[in-house]
Order: structure tokens, then sequence, then C-alpha cells
DNA sequence: ATTGGCTGCCC
DNA sequence: ATTCTGC
DNA sequence: GCAGAATGGGCAGCCAAT
């Protein structure tokens, strides 16, 4: 069979990076949609279809599969570099840091330099060799061994494949303005169903790929809710409570500054995965323990995991050095207590509850809080902006990131971040600092610096012998419009280049935000910010008026001087 | 046996 | 997590 | 109003270099 007919087979992966490529250079989402609904239509094999709807909507494996290539740009790019034979720091890094993407850079040096093209085999591989090799890197640990196997990929893929073959690898975006919502519409138009019912189905299997098969085969009314296998987490949209209009209609309770989890439990099987849907069950042995003696019937719970102490809400950066333990010593469990505190219920007694009412599902969830002795948040009613003030001041006082306003009617959105539920939260503070660093953005910002380190004054200071130290990075809360001007500024202030990074005379001043200050020892100023973002650029001051490292000391004495009130006194959460 | 770099995944 | 922009 | 994209800090786990 001539080789041309082979490759554009729609099987190919090669067909699959010119459809992405496609995508990518289509205007509108709809034409965006049409062209990938047609690229669906061509896959006769269910498999070929199931890949292909996977690599293009979640990445090399399925959301909840669990399994990860670990292959990060630090191995691609040397790798890369190995390939066409060229040095890493010398010609890769600026090439990258001009296009602003790596997997960008490594598909125009593969089609330009001839070490590279020298390699190639030609012969281009099918969507399941590839899926092969993506299960191979899963399966090997040592970086030498996953670069062998990138290798050997490479050799048989075109420039525009490699591209491809890297970002459907990462976890990250494809960048082509095309995702799940997009690729759920395509599979609708391609198999002729209401979009609804392909996003349903698609939260209840977790998987676009069987998604993609059952609306091909007319199978999506198969698709059910199962014990066991976690669904899309609802989220909820940031607000002022200001801005709050309808009070009534809805119910408050305090946000924890824990991690999110969904509970699976029937009899002595329990199981809790993240917001990511990763079976994080391993890393909390002693609620499994605890939720198993319950003995619960086939019963799903919506709720946060907090360190909780002495009746206390312990901060998040306690539960931090919990949360990536495999394994947790006895040791660890005793000096890191954890509580799950739940706030919903979506499944019990063989019935899915997404569709009820709040109101229901919490009627439901009072009474298993009495039954089998759960801790939930407890709610309150709200009628006016002052009720919020006032519960909002407690939730600090307990410790808590703020509030929450969930709509008294609405139903369990899952994967959606809609207006049913609201977070109220407020900044920690903020800073005047000193910009002292710019970084070369990537992506759609590539070509410009879009990413800064920021300072805070030493200069009086006899610690310290330089005048500004870092205290944190930012990359947003400014327009394209300012970036613009602040590009323009940066040019004439920069005083020395390192690479994707400018060194500058401090000149240009930011009123940075953030949500928290936390003690590091491993920064150069003991402390760091939590959620850093431009609150606004201040043009009208100068490095004179920037705010200084005591100045950090003295808000985090404050923060430290508030002290957590304990849950005995106006609890937030209860066992009923 | 330690340390540092890379990666994934919480917020 | 947060933020801005295009549709 | 939603989806998409570009990015923050910090932690554990794992591998590579020393």
């Amino acid at each position: 069979m001539p080789l041309s007919h082979t490759l554009s087979k729609p099987n190919t992966f090669r067909k699959l990076a010119e459809t992405a490529q496609a995508i990518a250079e289509t205007r509108g989402s709809n034409a965006k949609i049409a062209r990938c609904s047609q690229y669906f239509s061509t896959l006769e094999n269910d498999r070929d279809l199931d890949l292909a709807a996977c690599f293009l909507g979640e990445g090399a494996f399925s959301d909840v599969s669990g399994k990860r290539a670990s292959v990060g740009s630090r191995t691609t790019s040397t790798l890369a570099a190995d390939f066409c034979e060229i040095d890493y720091d010398l010609v890769f890094k600026p090439c990258k840091t001009a296009t602003g993407s790596a997997s960008e850079t490594i598909e125009k040096l593969f089609t330009n330099i001839q070490e590279a093209k020298d390699k190639w085999s030609g012969r281009g591989l099918s969507l399941e060799e590839v899926k092969n090799i993506y299960d191979r890197l899963y399966e090997v640990s040592s970086r030498n061994d996953k670069q062998q196997i990138l290798q050997e990929s490479w050799e048989q893929m075109t420039p525009l494949e490699v591209k491809y073959f890297i970002r459907i690898m990462g976890r990250g975006s494809l960048r082509i303005g095309f995702e799940s919502k997009s690729i759920t519409s395509a599979l609708a138009k391609a198999f002729d169903h209401p979009v609804k019912d392909i996003r349903h189905v698609h939260m209840l299997t977790g998987s676009i790929g069987k998604t993609a098969v059952m609306a091909k085969n007319n199978q999506l009314h198969e698709a059910d809710f199962q014990l066991f296998q976690p669904v899309a987490f609802m989220l909820a949209s940031p607000v002022e409570s200001r801005s709050v209009e309808d009070f009534e209609a809805y119910v408050a309770e305090e946000k924890f500054d824990g991690m999110r989890c969904q509970l699976h439990a029937k009899g002595d099987e329990v199981k809790i995965f993240s917001r990511d849907l990763n079976d994080i069950s391993g890393s909390f042995p002693e609620i499994i323990k605890e939720f198993a003696a319950k003995e619960l019937p086939g019963t799903v719970l919506d709720g946060e995991i907090c360190v909780y102490k002495e009746d206390t809400i312990q901060p998040f950066q306690l539960l931090q050095q919990r949360m990536g333990v495999k394994k947790p010593s006895k040791k660890i469990q005793k000096e890191y207590p954890v509580a799950l505190i739940s706030f919903d219920v979506l499944y019990h007694n063989e019935e899915t509850l997404f569709a009820k009412p709040l109101t229901e599902r919490r009627k439901l969830l009072n009474e298993l809080s009495g039954e089998y002795q759960l801790p939930v948040t407890i709610q309150k009613a709200i009628t006016a902006e002052e009720d919020v003030d006032v519960l909002f001041k407690q939730a600090l006082e307990h410790g808590n990131e703020g509030l929450m306003l969930k709509h008294k009617h609405s139903a369990y959105e899952y994967g959606q971040r809609k207006k049913s539920w609201l977070k109220v939260k407020q900044p920690g503070g903020s800073l005047d600092t000193i910009m002292m660093y710019a970084h070369a953005g990537s992506g759609k910002r590539g070509g410009t610096y879009s990413d800064f380190t920021l300072g805070v004054s030493v200069r009086e200071d006899e610690r310290y012998e330089e005048e500004f130290i870092p205290i944190g990075k930012a990359y947003g809360g400014y327009t394209d419009d300012e970036l613009k001007k602040l590009n323009a500024r940066i040019k004439e202030i920069t005083a020395e280049k390192y690479g994707p990074t400018l060194g500058l005379y401090p000149d240009i001043v930011i009123e940075l935000e953030f949500d928290d200050i936390q003690v590091n020892k491993r920064t150069k100023a003991n402390y760091t910010l939590r959620f850093p973002r431009f609150k606004a650029i201040r043009w009208d001051l100068s490095p004179d008026d920037v705010d200084t490292l005591k100045d950090v000391e003295r808000l985090f004495e404050e923060k430290l001087n508030q002290e957590r009130l304990g849950q005995a006194q106006n609890p937030s959460f209860e066992v009923k």
C-alpha cells in the first residue's frame, strides 16, 4: 500500500495533529466545533474514536485513570536539544523565550534543522500506537528511559505531530481554543445528540472517550451514576457581598480552608476523591477507617478535609504537610489529625440526588448526621447584606476563609462554576512593591514580559545589604493595555538580561494584593504571599514609597495575634 | 546519606 | 487558586 | 455569563548527582 494512502487514514496520529492544527487556525467557536465534528465522524472504529476524543479533550490518559506520563518540560526540552544536536542553554532556551512555547519551539526546530530531519523515518503512527507510547512512559520511571521512549517516538513523527504529542502528554491545555465544552459540542454535532446529554454522560463516566463511543452507538441513556466512580465537583463563583441582590434566596455557611473531597461509601468500603478526581484514600486512612465503621448504605458526600486539633480548625499550611503523604505514619496522623466536614449529599440508598434542590439534600444530610454522627457545616439564614457581614467576620475568627452563599433551590450542578454557589472572600492585604525582574510570557503572551518578581524595601534594614528583596511573583490583575504600557517602560529600565528574565532598575511600583502571608525560611525575605496579584500599577509612586520588609513582618504579626476561635464557642460545624 | 532538580497536585 | 478577554 | 488561557506558593515523592 502506498505510504500516502496509509497516512491519510483517519485513525493516524498525523490526522489528529492536523485536525488540532486546523482547529487552532479556525476562527470562531462554531467553525472550530464543525471542523472537529467532521473529524469525529470519519472515525469508524470505536477504539479510535475513544482515543481521539480522549487526546483532544483530556490528554494522554483519561482523567479518572490515575495515570500520568510524568514527563515535564525539562525532560522534553533537553531531549529536543539533543535531537537537533544544539546546545540547550545557548540555542533552545532563547528560541523558547521568543516563541513563548516549548512545544512550538520544538516543532520549528524539527522543521528547520537538518540533524533532526535526518532522524525522521517518516513511518507514521496510529492512534493506538501513540496510546501505547504514553502507557510505556507511565510504566518507566527514570528520565533516561522516558527520553529513550520519546526519542524513538519522535523519529516516527512529523514536527507537527511532535508538537501535539507533547501537548497531549502534559496535563495542560492544547491551546487551540478548544477545551471540554467545545469537545462535547463537537460530539453532539457529529452524532446528533443534544449537547446537554453528552455533557451529562461525560460527568457520569468521567471519560470523554467513553462518552464519545456511547454517543456514536446511541447508548447515552445507558450511562448511569456508579458508586466509587467520582463525578466532577460543583464549583462556586467569586462575588463581593454587596453585589448580591436577593439574599433571602441563599443560605450561608463558612468556607473552610482545607481540601475539597468527595466521599463514596457503602458498608465498610470507602473511597475519597480530590477535586481533580484523584483517589486520595491512601493519604487519609483514619477517615477511611472512621467511615468504614459507620457502615453507611451506598452514599456520596461532598465536603472538606481540614486539620482539626484541640477543637480548632488549623491553618491550611498544616494540612499541606499531609496532603501529599502517600502512607502517613501513626506519628503524622497524631500530629495532624484530620476531619471530614460534609456539606452536601449527592447519592443515598440507590438514589442520585443531583437534581434535587439544596434544601432537600440538606434535610437528608442533617438526618444522616444524626444517624451516623457525621460532622456537617452549619447553615444560617440570611436576609440582608448586614447578615453576611456578621457571619463573614465570624468565619474569619474561626480561621475559615470566608463564606459560601448557596441558592436554596439549586441543583448540584456538577463540573460547572455557576451563580448557584457564591464564595465571599476578602483579600488578606496589599503591599506597595518594586518591580525587580520581568519574565518572558508564554502562549498568547509569548514575546512579551508578562510575569514579574516584586520586592519590598530593605534599604534601612541592617540585616540586608541590598536595596530590595523579592517577596513574590505576579502575572495577573492587569489588562492587556496595561501590559503593553509596562513592556514599553521595562525596555527603558532594563539593567541586565539573564535568558528569559530581565533585571530592572527600581522604577515601577506595583500595589500587590494577596490573600495571606506565610513564613518560608527558604526565601530571602523569610515570608511569601498566597495568591499574589496586581491590584494597581502605581505610576504615581516612586521606589522611595515602597513598603518595607518590616511592614511585612508587622502584617504577619497582626495576623498571628488574631487568635482562632475554637469550635467550642459558636461553632461552624456540628454533629446533629 | 544528602542535596537539588523535576513533576504532580493541592490551594 | 486568581484574573482578564473573546464570544 | 461562560469558557479558555496564563500564571501564583508550597508541599511530598522520586530520581540524579555528589
